[in-house]
DNA sequence: TCAAAAGTGTTATCCTTACACCCATGT
DNA sequence: ACATGGGTGTAAGGATAACACTTTTGA
């Protein structure tokens, strides 16, 4: 509207790049696990995406299948840089063969949050260091609408007061233990620390903006094929739960999610076994390439009127 | 502020603005209907959510309930001011009550997309204007393979070939229709110009914002309770059916939209009842607040494993 | 032979979709 | 009376969640 005098401000590009290997979801970190990779956004790239994708090519020898664009956000950490806008973006490759060079190296996501593997069920961090100090936070808003919006919050997020675990709101959870005092990157905003957890910190907001990528991907699987930008080309039923287990960071029931496979017509028999592995051999499957195309799993969810 | 090095760029803020009167899905605009409102971004500013919330409200006088991200970009379409980075939310207000002063107005979403109304069938526009031209496009391929890929994605986006429409892909399909030469900004790209097209064009690329939101409001509706953002504090049933069906452009089952919204203890009734319409008065409904509270609408659609 | 993993059946329940039909009000 | 919109009932089909059980391999 108003051509105003505008600021001059430095944009960021910022990696979550996720990868699954033997089980385990990975996240490419730089600085000994300390950061996500990021780098100046070069005009000379035709778009924000291409400059990601060259950047990350370079970086690591390895070609980005998918990419998405997170979130963008004036990192508030950095007073002396407050002029840095992030934009960050998703991306998912297959395993990696070798491991990559310098300071730059895979990291397990659940060393960032160790809360979020249910995959074993509750994790043991919850009870012990999680929920306690989060009480007291609860218990000591100053006023009884704070407390109980308070303790709602923590009964929706951590799925306490018996309410169902969410899988899906990794980053609300993150912001919560933020606020109240209970991760690291809180401190150095200036809130007073509550107690330490175990989960490590990165630097900058680079940890919240992996929640981000956490978040977005385990909602994205429910509805999106994008899991198989995370498989080899072919992968055994077993390996498949495997992978989008370790994403959700639930433990899934066989059955019904071979079932499920099935019914979606997502994957085909290649006609090839596994062998050498403990077990009976299992087939080996495909990813059908040809339902790939911008199809959406679920259906419409509103109830549309007759025929059209 | 102080250095001007090489990477320095601006950014602005762009509002997709959305409301529901009579009806209607509208949107805010400025220039007489020809672009978004957008604004410098000020870095005093705490955030980037609220320096878009101070400006609108500035702007518009209208609180702003719901504000959520939607892109961020480099619009390509300026070249002597490629180093604009836009930054785009999806804004959700209740009915305007007055009209804006000045070039601002509101205007019809359809009238900028009207192939994506399909309230009452499939529009004329479908098979009038677009899909002969976009059959020219697929045909024109210099080789198979990018033949059947275009053939695929003229299927898919458009409902051909049997396809069933699908309400979410309104950005794709403009994507498709700007390569393809059928709107107005591609031509304004250097891409040859193949028909004109019944809907309205926007300046920059602020089209394919608005169609940006349109496709994010249209997904989220069928998983979180946005539809209320978007109504006055007591409505019936209809009238939330209606704009239910203004957002998404499509027909809905009037008894099964009603089991569903009963069954998911979003609203409860009022006590009161409508009076002086046409037809036997209505029970008036409010919004239950108090299960707002970040609930997802869908479950998991994940086999979990037992009780976990 | 046993552990490990693959694979098969079956059931109850719920949700979705699609019908058809009756009720209350204003004109 | 009739048009308009509000509201109820019911039945078929499919998806989900939860059971338990058999089969094939390597060690």
């Amino acid at each position: 509207m108003t051509e105003a005098p505008a600021h001059a401000l430095h944009a960021e590009l910022v990696a979550v790049l996720a990868a699954v290997s033997l089980g385990q979801p990975r996240v490419l970190t730089t600085r000994c696990g300390q950061a996500l990779p990021a780098g100046p956004f070069q005009m000379l790239h035709r778009s924000l995406q291409a400059g990601l994708r060259s950047w990350v090519e370079t970086q690591t020898q390895h070609s980005l299948g998918y990419v998405e664009q997170l979130y963008t956000f004036a990192d508030r950490e950095r007073p002396e840089a407050a002029h840095v806008l992030s934009i960050s973006y998703l991306g998912l490759t297959c395993e990696p063969e070798q491991p990559p060079q310098g300071d730059t190296s895979w990291q397990d996501w659940y060393s960032y949050f160790p809360w979020e593997d249910w995959r074993d069920g509750p994790p043991a961090v919850l009870a012990q260091h999680i929920l306690p100090p989060l009480q007291a936070w609860v218990d000591e808003a100053s006023n009884t609408a704070l407390r109980q919006s308070r303790q709602a919050r923590v009964a929706i997020n951590f799925g306490a007061d018996g309410q169902a675990w969410n899988e899906d709101l990794v980053l609300q959870r993150y912001e919560l233990l933020f606020e109240a005092g209970l991760v690291e990157e809180a401190t150095r905003r200036g809130i007073a620390a509550r107690a330490s957890l175990p989960g490590r910190a990165m630097q900058h907001d680079h940890r919240r903006i992996l929640a981000t990528g956490i978040a977005r991907l385990r909602a994205k699987i429910k509805y999106r094929p994008v899991v198989f930008e995370l498989m080899p080309p072919e992968f055994t039923l077993l390996q498949l739960q495997q992978t989008v287990e370790a994403l959700a960071g639930r433990g899934l029931h066989k059955q019904n999610f071979r079932r499920l496979m099935e019914q979606q017509h997502l994957v085909e028999e290649t006609g090839a076994m596994t062998a050498g592995a403990a077990g009976r051999p299992a087939k080996l499957f495909r990813f059908r390439s040809d339902v790939l195309q911008e199809r959406a799993i679920t259906g419409s969810k509103l109830p549309l009127a007759r025929g059209a």
